[in-house]
DNA sequence: TCTGGGGTCCTAGGACCC
DNA sequence: TCTGGGGTCCTAGGACCC
């Protein structure tokens, strides 16, 4: 018997999570923004059906609020967060592996459930997230995971569906649901292999199901071929219900304005390496190599341009913050050009490994006990007391310009204590 | 005039994902 | 005026070696 996959995805996720503490947004064209607030991110229903596309610039559909009542949110990804583990808590009791794929969506695994037909108990599930934490979602069902995608893409289209559709009980649904998907909207076919099948004149998923492996192979490699094996039913995705540890771990940000000061930029880098720090620690990690990127502004075809990124590789694996910081500042004094206004910048920490597996070097010690403790207490002040209570680098001025624009962002409703919704009785 | 060939490692960039 | 952020994997090509 061949493995039978759910894929469960959170119906416009964010914007779920919003309508949950705001259920005055319930029926009304929402978006949730970027940070930066630069571009739309999550759409409720409403605002795709007014034709705002996914990534859709700010600035090109503020007129909506006006014109169509549309309302416009800065993200709040604390909140998302937050809701989103408690939907993978529900779907975790219910099966027997799930792997969480992202923020809104998890691969089921459902080998050894005792039904035929899936769809009546995936209507259930469904309704049992929806209840215990407001959240909708779209289940699809089949034998592979690239499959299983496609199922659920047109459980989320169809009305008569019901938020459900299990190819892997009906294998003769398979080649109409094949044909009615266009190659684009497939899991693991983005812009530039759509070109490449589109002059071939492949168009639909069916058509990409049944073309010639030498073909494909030649113009989409390896990993196009995989797509097409998971098409015709071989799973070359396994489920991976144990996460791999990160290898990366990248902090940047476009700013709220553009600087041609490297002092700003330092600011920048210095915030985003502590935070990058941070991340580490928690994930229980330690960081080989710190790489720091800046980049001018790349839609502003006018301006000169220049983006350089410098690594540099630290002498012994660590997750000190001012390590981190001091090698970030070493990588931005390479990567720096004078004359250029900068409007991005980021520090990306690699070769990150386990503490246990770095290699004992006989010329670098290990970590001091003293700088664990005091990157203990460092985190344990600003996880009681809020964020950058105690930072390095000195202070940062609330309005400096590189600092994010974020003007509309909603209570922590789940996660601090005085967002917490009041319910009044009677 | 002729001017190897094959293996490995590394890196940058491309392609994809949400 | 205004265009996100955070990841993974693969591949092509250069450097280097014998």
């Amino acid at each position: 018997m061949s493995t039978i996959i759910g894929l469960v995805d959170c119906n416009n996720f964010y914007v779920s999570c919003e309508r949950v503490f705001r259920p005055d947004l319930e029926g009304k064209p929402v978006v949730i923004l970027s940070n930066n607030d630069g571009c739309a991110v999550a759409r409720s229903n409403e605002a795709k059906a007014l034709g705002i596309g996914m990534a859709e610039p700010a600035f090109k559909i503020r007129h909506l609020v006006e014109e169509a009542g549309l309302i416009m949110l800065s993200s709040n990804y604390t909140l998302y967060g937050d809701m989103s583990a408690r939907v993978m808590s529900v779907l975790a009791d219910h099966v027997p592996a799930i792997e969480v794929y992202s923020i809104d969506e998890s691969f089921l695994l459902l080998d050894g459930m005792p039904m035929t037909d899936f769809t009546p108990w995936a209507r259930e599930l469904r309704e049992t997230v929806r209840r215990w934490t407001g959240i909708p979602v779209s289940i699809g069902i089949a034998t592979t995971k690239t499959l299983a995608k496609m199922a659920n893409r047109l459980a989320k289209k169809s009305p008569k569906a019901g938020g459900v559709l299990d190819l892997a009980s009906h294998p003769e649904w398979l080649d109409r649901a094949l044909a009615q998907t266009e190659v684009k909207d497939l899991w693991g076919v983005g812009p530039a292999f759509t070109a490449k099948l589109t002059v071939k004149g492949i168009r639909n998923a069916k058509q990409l199901r049944d073309a010639e492996d030498g073909w494909i192979r030649k113009n989409l490699g390896n990993v196009g071929l995989r797509t097409v094996m998971e098409l015709r039913g071989v799973a070359v995705h396994d489920l991976e219900s144990e996460p791999e540890p990160r290898q990366s771990c990248c902090v940047s940000r476009s700013f709220g304005e553009a600087t041609s000061s490297r002092d700003d930029v330092r600011d920048a880098v210095v915030t985003f390496a502590g935070r990058a720090a941070e991340k580490v620690r928690r994930s229980g990690l330690v960081a080989g190599v710190v790489q720091a990127f800046i980049a001018t502004d790349r839609f502003r075809h006018g301006d000169p341009q220049h983006s350089a990124a410098v690594s540099v590789k630290l002498p012994s694996p660590t997750d000190s913050t001012p390590r981190i910081i001091e090698a970030a500042l070493r990588a931005l004094g390479a990567a720096w050009k004078d004359g250029f206004a900068y409007r991005k910048a980021g520090v990306i920490l690699l070769e990150l490994v386990a503490p246990g597996d770095v290699p004992r070097d006989l010329f670098s010690p290990p970590a001091s006990p003293k700088s664990t403790a005091l990157m203990g207490a460092l985190d344990a002040t600003n996880q009681r007391f809020g964020r950058d209570t105690l930072r390095f680098g000195g202070l940062i001025a609330e309005d400096a310009g590189w600092k994010m624009h974020q003007g509309n962002k909603t209570p922590g409703y789940t996660t601090c204590w005085a967002d917490i919704p009041v319910a009044k009785l009677g």
